[in-house]
DNA sequence: CGCCAGGCCGTGT
DNA sequence: ACACGGCATGGC
């Protein structure tokens, strides 16, 4: 058995303990974007409430978000916390939309996956995790988002060193999925980190309490 | 009250 | 190439 063969059952006991996703939680792409820089190391009811501010000053947009001023946007995002960096972050984010693709999201997730991650990486205040929460969510490229909780699970799991890097730990994630069909693989990447961020909300956290974690018989001496 | 959250960056070794 | 502190706020 392949080392990557246990990522492929825990996909499917956290499917059957939780069911589909259905993520990204989010009306639109753009709001898709604008979540995925504002969770960094927040808590997601704290993303809520700011993209409550930003839909209640109809500000929830490609037009509307970096015509605000700064001081006005740092102000509707504050419940997220990092606000000065984050604000400086969507607006440079908003301005690569608006001059690299005209502000299309469509035209822009044509582009070949490595282009957009490469330009996605060069702005301030985007790294790996965002980077790749835009083009799966938003774009539909087929790339693995990896995340703190997988990082615990695969560590508490002995499938991965704790100082394993970004790159590895994608990689092992997406070779549990090498058997399907490649146009599968998107919607997979899709189900199976919003399942691992939801059973690690549960139970994988800094303490854990693997005793009701769908994955606790996995574990080794368990 | 103290710990923590769906990271990222600049700096020092 | 890593380790580490700072970034900010709110929930529990």
């Amino acid at each position: 058995m392949p080392a990557h063969a246990p990522l492929r059952l825990y996909y499917e006991r956290l499917l059957a303990a939780y069911g589909a996703q259905q993520w990204w939680p989010a009306e639109t792409a753009f709001e898709v974007l604008v979540g995925a820089v504002l969770t960094q190391n927040t808590a997601w009811t704290s993303v809520e409430r700011s993209i409550a501010n930003l839909k209640a000053a109809n500000a929830l947009s490609l037009d509307a978000l970096p015509a605000l001023p700064e001081e006005t946007l740092r102000t509707f995002i504050r419940p997220s916390g990092f606000m000065q960096r984050k604000a400086a972050t969507l607006q440079a984010l908003c301005l690569w939309l608006q001059q690299t693709y005209q502000g299309s999201l469509s035209s822009a997730a044509e582009q070949p996956t490595p282009l957009l991650r490469r330009q996605l990486l060069a702005i301030r205040g985007i790294g790996p995790e965002t980077a790749d929460s835009i083009l799966l969510y938003a774009l539909g490229h087929p790339v693995f988002v990896v995340d703190e909780y997988l990082r615990r699970v695969l560590t508490r799991h002995a499938l991965a060193e704790a100082n394993a890097s970004y790159d590895a730990l994608q990689t092992l994630a997406e070779q549990a999925f090498a058997n399907d069909n490649a146009s599968t693989h998107a919607a997979h990447y899709n189900e199976f980190h919003a399942l691992i961020v939801e059973t690690g909300k549960r139970h994988c956290r800094r303490r854990p309490s693997c005793d009701k974690c769908p994955l606790q018989e996995f574990l080794p001496e368990a």
